[in-house]
DNA sequence: ACGGTAGTTCGGAAATATGGGACTATTGAA
DNA sequence: TTCAATAGTCCCATATTTCCGAACTACCGT
């Protein structure tokens, strides 16, 4: 029986405008976004949760999402899970979008 | 028995950063926004679609989600309707949002 | 080895999207 | 003024997606 054998992880060319978009789209998931980039350091999933009440299947599937979009990137430390925002990533795909976007986020 | 009584459109300060995000998440809506600011008239519903072989049914829900959510404006004008993109609302809501998505529309 | 914590996976329920067909409304022609 | 054609909406059944409780894995500290 085997288990999660690796994130996965979108290229940079492999990541899309619509997959970005329906990503961010979920305020959830914008909330993390936000989150992670307040903080120059990585941060947990449920350190980077919006409101702590989510319950973790739910939350682990919107990081699913954002993995999976080339929005956020995944690493293993230890007993967590250390994410931060593919910024290089996604200024070289689409420039400006990320900053378009977060600029309005959260009123 | 009464229909279609108006349009529903959202006032300028209702639209919401997660609505236009959402509408715009979905390739045939995009594409339809697309297709609408490339057109300096307006554009009739059918004519926006960007593939011919939409069903009415699914093309007529985009367009109710594109109208909800603030991204366009339609107008009845004899036996079709008028649709525009609501670039003034949406540049004052969200400044530079709407370019810095269609900029990268269709790759 | 054991207990605790972080997160994933499974599976069923709830919510949402799709699209066929019937319907409305408007126009233009007979 | 009636008739046919066209644009689009509404209803509703099906298909897809999302949500979340419960069971599970993985890792750490003791």
């Amino acid at each position: 029986m085997f288990f999660m054998v690796q994130f996965l992880h979108p290229a940079r060319q492999d990541i899309t405008l619509e997959g970005v978009l329906a990503a961010l789209a979920d305020p959830v998931r914008l909330g993390i976004v936000k989150a992670l980039l307040s903080e120059p350091a990585c941060m947990s999933c449920s350190a980077a949760a919006p409101c702590p009440d989510i319950p973790k299947s739910t939350l682990s599937n919107h990081f699913r999402v954002l993995r999976e979009s080339g929005l956020i990137q995944t690493t293993k430390k230890g007993v967590e899970h250390r994410n931060v925002v593919r910024e290089a990533d996604l200024n070289a795909r689409f420039p400006g979008l990320l900053k378009a976007i977060l600029k309005h986020a959260g009123e």
